[in-house]
DNA sequence: CCGGATCCGGGTTGATACTG
DNA sequence: CAGTATCAACCCGGATCCGG
């Protein structure tokens, strides 16, 4: 992207992660840690694969990535520590998209990790003494789940299948997205095409006291 | 801007906002509040006046911003309660841009007004009980200064000229971001240029105790 | 002068094909 | 698997023009 040529803090940021797919790649990073081209672009539904590879490069030139090799000789891309920071900013950009979430227009992509972002902005462990629990989300019209772990006070949530969940939440990511959001009750959120199986009190732990939205 | 067309929070915003000199158009109208087109160009140096007006209307078309008819004519642009929820998406942005704000590259564009989104960012009423304080921020290379108030513990920047300030900064815009940044010394920083007339102890009472950065 | 609209050249993006 | 190469379509920047 060509530089705006402004001395402000906005348009300095913006010169480094204002380019189309470069704030999405970095939330595929955030949500999936290190991961491979392949899997960055599964998780990128749309974007042509030579942005990919250029977006990378910048990425790499700004210091906001970092290229490493695994044992198999696959690259592997994972955030630095300037990157990660950049969570605020999406964390941010989540809370006002929250109106957004309303309804899924059809032919919009749905990926279940991308469940992975509402949740770290929606949920907190209201419990941190009682045992750990964990929940897992699966969102229609996708095989990977994702894994929600509340423990010692602090809410975890990564790609991947739970072993033993206290709860599971499967149904339209929509649904999902409503309780998790606390704008609808589970029982309501049945009637959405919600199927939640386990002991539904993990989310009375989970949720937090001020509703958004 | 093409859509992302993905059903995830962060994608449905930079549907809205992630095209290019978007949220830099919403800087300016947080920042100066209601505007004339003139004046937007004006704090947009390097902006095509087609694509001002571009962005313009599909500000409004997304509900962030409002057209008005001022009493000579004049259109007004100013933003929605929902565009002034996007303050906290700018302020992470600035926040983030911290370290990339150190020296400022010959031909960047300065204006004197930006130097109110610091000092949102970096400076609080550390002394609501004592009278109320007002700062002048002069950038050398604009006409235009920026007004700090401290009242009641709260601080309010806008721009213009203050009537009788307590303190005025005077100088290179790096030079003022620096000393309201917390990283250097007021004293330190007339080395580089900058003038301060009035009451330094102004400066303690703005300052916020954990400087950034 | 204000508030744009129009036109054009060049750069960026998106889709697909291809390769080590 | 991990990208390059190619090319059309679109978007951006700069200049010009135009009605109040």
């Amino acid at each position: 992207m060509r530089s705006y040529r402004q001395y402000c803090g906005l348009a300095r940021a913006l010169d480094v992660v204002g380019d189309r797919w470069t704030l999405l790649i970095i939330r595929e990073l955030l949500i999936r840690g290190s991961s491979r081209y392949t899997d960055l672009r599964d998780g990128l539904p749309g974007i042509a694969t030579n942005l990919l590879a250029d977006r990378l490069n910048e990425l790499e030139q700004a210091g906001l990535i970092q290229r490493s090799v695994a044992s198999a000789g696959a690259a592997l891309y994972e955030l630095t520590p300037r990157g990660k920071e950049l969570e605020d900013v999406i964390a941010a950009l989540g809370r006002w998209a929250a109106p957004l979430m309303g309804r899924r227009s059809r032919g919009d992509a749905v990926r279940g990790h991308w469940l992975a972002l509402p949740v770290q902005l929606y949920l907190a462990d209201g419990a941190p003494n009682e045992p750990p629990v964990t929940l897992e989300l699966r969102a229609t019209g996708d095989s990977e789940p994702v894994t929600v772990e509340a423990a010692n006070g602090a809410v975890r949530a990564r790609p991947g299948r739970a072993t033993l969940p206290d709860l599971v939440l499967a149904g339209p990511p929509e649904a999902i997205m409503s309780v998790l959001m606390g704008r609808v009750e589970i029982g309501a959120a049945r009637r959405a095409g919600l199927q939640a199986t386990g002991e539904p009190a993990v989310l009375q732990r989970l949720q937090r006291r001020a509703p958004n939205q």
